[in-house]
RNA sequence: GCUCGGAUGGUGGAAUUGGUAGACACGUUGGACUUAAAAUCCAAUGGCCAUUAUGGCCGUGCGGGUUCAAGUCCCGCUCCGAGUACCA
């Protein structure tokens, strides 16, 4: 009886005493919620000299799903960074917040009727409780969320900054627009350079004071860096709403399949195509990585050439093409114009008419996409009319083709059938000529693109002259007879600005006689306004046409009923709200002084931190985010709010941690189940099974699996000779309708966060996409084990002062040596390798020196925190590890005498031999030579060369 | 089509300037402890051949090349992934 109780009390003991990682973690998750360790310090605030450093991740958008162990990824690898970083003594920055306007929210809003803002709420909390398990160091104290009106206050204002700035191109900068009226009001905008719509019109100074306001207005906008421009969107009649391109299948709405048309609506832009040439050149000086720089590049897609006028016959008109190749001028057949082009019903003959209109209203009905995409065939038709040829004055018949787009470039192109592709093949098809103006080219089969290896011929005044040289003999002329001039033209667009949307920010904008104005930034935030339900209204208005109390008094400076509106002092508000990029463009300069109220952040703390240091996230935001991000920092800086051109000094993108899904087989047509083993021959069907109901032999729980959906209650089950039901296996993305998703939250409970964070890091180089499998996370939980034991004596934790040995102090520097390269390169998986080998070699050698031991926790710490704190504590000491300074690697007890050399023969090795590093060449040679294997391996021969690279290996030829 | 990645055991991956390929784990197999299981510990584990130990051959997607030496460099392909696309 007594025994048994002995037994059962030491049992408990163990228990208490062995790694209890729930308890540890939640013990300093509190202990840090309390104490703070982990807030940055703003400049004014340090006591002592520290150098900032900036580690910010992508912040999320709060979804209602919650994390799974894919998301927190890129999060941990920060967390290990901004952790070492402190360690060595920097001034980190380490916040995190929510991207909490979107879409998802108000959908189901529409379907359930409550407001966004609780559900964001609810998802918001939801996600920091599973933040806050996996022990991350973000500094709280400066969340920001998109979505709170203390923070859209400032996103309001840098809208109000665009829309009094315009783009000076002598300056190469944002300028105020007073700065443009004065212009205009001494030299109208002759010899104004901005950057300003196509259409502007052309007037004097005399002129411009000539018109009325409304009109000054009117042209203003026409430069301001955000302007109102009809755009073309896809508008869904039947829901009511613009949609994206993705939200359209072939011309229907993929919600609800209706008919979709392009139709034009008035929209705010951005005029982001002013900083294109700063965008592109930006890009040198990043630390990113070159395919994402890549995807910037092309996504500014600027290209170099020429703009032309061709001129109408029998119209005073001209047809502006931009083209890349200027030197194939003589090698134009036809032209054709984009089917929006605003030429097109006005050239048109009468014959040609009918066709024209008919294609035009075919090609609205395809919407840009589908256009894009359907590029096989080739279609268009002919306009009746001519151009004539700028040199040669032969007349060049114009069609109309939906291969050419109306938003890019001029929305015409000037066809060489000869050097390009789709005009050789709209020229097959049609039966137009193909001049050919290559020397000694052929061009029956196929167009010759290539610029490189080029000369021009039948060309007039260019024959002879390779590609270079007469793109620019051929400007120089163009120039000289006025038709044409150099011109660099970009992809980039300008962004529309503007959805007909509830949840995100307002415009800060009234309307005065159809003309936009703006709120004085002393009355924002203007908040968003309540409405009953969150859909159009019935006449296709945005959401917040709903809005009882949305008009503007401009002489109470507040938001007023909208029966109030009078258009004397009364004016209706903007219905538009901005787009989810809006917040996420300038969210990471507001953690710099998250709560300030003066301005986006106080200059001061601008001027300190700067930009990001270490900025991580997925790849998918390449070309949106991060472009937007950077322009208007761009812009920022032009009025001097910030210090920096770049928002991101160096950026990594992590790679998805992809799922492992699981299948079970249904035979055709029944209701029975058939292991996987057995499958072969049989018609089947797989279905997609919930991991959480198959163990880690790939077992499914047949019971759970019939009480998982009520279909398969009644199932049958072919099981194999053992009684198991085994699923398949098939790596996918993690996703809830793939029933793949495996929740961080259980990973902690069973195995704790430490675990979780080591082993997300041990799957693979972090940039890299790698299958999670819940089975081999034993391997890092049973090291974190080990390394608990190396601290402890059976039950009791136990160190000794007594100093290391020189292996165990080996170890260690060589440990610290490698980690430290390996955080420095952000290659975590094998840093975790590291200490794998370090704990196995002390564990080995029976350490238990404190002169180890203590530095092992400090560089294990930004890895796993919790049990690092742990045994820092039980160490004795009475600061946070974070205080901690990082372990200091010295050369001197990683110096060998000895190499343990391989010789190979032939290059192929054959033994080793340890021989002493001292030793010259010609003595290793000696001392390998009379090994009595070498003598073994050479059978007498005697060798052709003898290669010795001392402390590398010797290599004997022959 | 174009651009950028990638391909190494049964699996995830390692090999940082060309120098012992497969570190570290998972999995598998065998063993110890236990009434038993779990946990833990020990051993083996690229393939093939051979064996008393010692050994031998093959091997980093495929085909060539450079080199004393190639996963690593060069040339030509194949396949996979991501992004992008009628950009004139």
């Amino acid at each position: 009886m007594l025994l048994l109780q002995l037994l059962k009390y030491k049992r408990f003991i163990r228990i208490i005493m062995q790694y209890n990682f729930n308890a540890i973690e939640a013990k300093w998750q509190k202990k840090w919620a309390k104490q703070k360790p982990f807030q940055a310090k703003q400049p004014a605030e340090l006591t002592e000299q520290k150098p900032p450093f900036y580690v910010l991740d992508m912040f999320p958008y709060p979804s209602g799903a919650g994390l799974h162990v894919g998301h927190p990824l890129g999060y941990i690898a920060s967390d290990i960074y901004a952790r070492y970083k402190r360690h060595k003594g920097f001034n980190v920055l380490h916040p995190q917040g929510y991207d909490s306007f979107g879409l998802p929210a108000e959908q189901y809003a529409i379907q359930t009727g409550q407001h966004p803002a609780k559900t964001t709420e609810v998802n918001i909390k939801r996600y920091r409780e599973q933040l806050d398990k996996i022990g991350f160091s973000f500094d709280w104290s400066r969340e920001v969320r998109t979505s709170n009106p203390d923070y859209y206050r400032w996103t309001q204002w840098i809208f109000i900054q665009l829309f009094e700035s315009w783009y000076n191109q002598e300056t190469d900068k944002a300028e105020p627009i007073s700065n443009l009226i004065q212009l205009f009001e001494k030299h109208g905008n002759i010899q104004v350079n901005a950057a300003s719509d196509e259409d502007v019109e052309t007037f004097s100074a005399e002129v411009w004071s000539a018109f009325s306001d409304h009109k000054k207005e009117a042209i203003l906008l026409q430069y301001r860096l955000t302007y109102l421009a009809e755009t073309e969107v896809n508008w869904c009649p039947a829901l009511g709403t613009v949609l994206a391109n993705d939200e359209i299948v072939n011309g229907i709405s993929e919600r609800g399949g209706h008919p979709v048309v392009r139709k034009k609506m008035k929209q705010w832009s951005m005029r982001i195509s002013a900083y294109a040439e700063r965008l592109l050149q930006g890009l040198e000086n990043l630390d990113w990585t070159e395919s994402l720089k890549e995807s910037q590049r092309n996504w500014i897609g600027k290209s170099v050439g020429a703009q032309l006028r061709f001129k109408i016959e029998n119209f005073e008109s001209f047809i502006e093409v931009f083209t890349t190749r200027p030197d194939t001028i003589f090698g134009v057949s036809f032209m054709t114009l984009a089917p929006e082009h605003e030429l097109v019903a006005k050239i048109t003959t009468p014959e040609q008419k009918e066709q024209v209109e008919a294609y035009i209203k075919a090609a609205s009905l395809k919407s840009e996409r589908d256009r894009m995409a359907d590029v096989k065939s080739i279609t268009g038709v002919f306009t009746g009319a001519y151009a004539e040829h700028p040199f040669t004055k032969e007349p060049i018949p114009i069609w109309i083709g939906d291969y050419v787009l109306a938003g890019y470039g001029t929305g015409a192109v000037m066809a060489v059938p000869c050097g390009d592709q789709r005009d050789y093949d709209f020229a097959k098809y049609f039966n137009i000529p193909i001049p050919n103006v290559f020397k000694d080219v052929d061009i029956s089969e196929k167009a010759h693109a290539d610029k490189d290896h080029t000369i021009i011929a039948n060309s007039d005044f260019l024959n002879g002259l390779n590609a270079k040289e007469a793109i620019a003999k051929a400007i120089e002329k163009l120039e000289k007879i006025s038709a044409g001039t150099g011109k660099t033209n970009y992809r980039l667009r300008d962004a529309v600005f503007s959805r007909q949307r509830y949840w995100g920010e307002p415009f800060p904008v009234y309307y005065v006689d159809g003309l936009p104005k703006m709120i004085n930034e002393k009355h924002l935030p203007l908040q968003l306004p309540e409405i009953n339900e969150y859909l159009p209204t019935e006449d296709g208005a945005p959401p917040l046409g709903r809005a009882d109390f949305w008009a503007w008094d401009t002489k109470n400076n507040k938001v007023v009923d909208n029966k109030l509106i009078d258009h004397k002092t009364i004016f209706p508000l903007e219905l538009n709200t901005m787009p989810g990029w809006a917040g996420s463009s300038w969210y990471m300069f507001r953690y710099m002084d998250a709560h300030n109220n003066s301005g986006i952040a106080l200059s001061e703390a601008l001027q300190y931190w700067k930009n990001v240091d270490l900025y991580i996230g997925g790849s998918e935001h390449a070309t949106g985010h991060l472009l937007y991000s950077r322009f208007w920092t761009k812009f920022l800086n032009d009025l001097d709010v910030l210090p920096v051109e770049e928002p991101f000094k160096k950026l990594i993108n992590q790679g998805m941690i992809l799922g492992e899904s699981a299948f079970v087989h249904r035979l055709k047509d029944s209701n029975t189940f058939i292991t996987a083993d057995l499958i072969e021959g049989k018609e089947t069907q797989p279905i997609h099974t919930d991991v959480s109901l198959v163990n880690f032999s790939n077992e499914l729980d047949i019971e759970g699996f019939k009480n998982w959906r009520p279909e398969f209650q009644d199932a049958k089950f072919i099981t194999d000779e053992n009684g198991k039901y085994i699923v398949s296996r098939e790596v996918e993305k993690m996703s809830k309708s793939k029933y793949n998703v495996v929740n961080p939250d259980d990973i902690c409970e069973d195995f704790g966060a430490d675990t979780l964070r080591m082993y997300e890091m041990f799957l693979g180089p972090l940039e890299q996409a790698k299958p999670w499998n819940t089975a081999g996370i034993t391997g890092v939980h049973n090291f974190l084990k080990k390394l608990w034991k190396l601290y402890h004596n059976g039950d009791k934790f136990e160190v000794s002062g007594q100093s290391a040995s020189k292996e165990s102090l080996k170890t260690l520097h060589k440990t610290i040596k490698k980690v430290t390269e390996d955080i420095e390169n952000f290659s975590f998986n094998t840093s975790v390798s590291t200490f794998m080998i370090c704990v196995n070699e002390l564990t080995q050698q029976k350490c238990n020196s404190k002169e180890i031991l203590g530095p092992l926790a400090v560089l294990i710490s930004p890895y796993a925190p919790h049990i690092a704190e742990e045994l820092w504590e039980k160490l004795g000491n009475e600061n946070g590890i974070s205080e901690a300074n990082y372990p200091v690697y010295e050369e001197k007890y990683l110096k060998e005498d000895n190499k343990t050399y391989p010789i190979s023969f032939n290059g192929k090795m054959r033994f080793t031999l340890d021989l002493s590093l001292d030793l010259s060449k010609d003595e290793i040679e000696n001392a390998v030579m009379q090994d009595e294997r070498t003598q073994k391996q050479l059978e007498g021969r005697t060798p052709k060369k003898v290669i010795v690279v001392p402390g590398k290996i010797v290599n004997i030829v022959g």
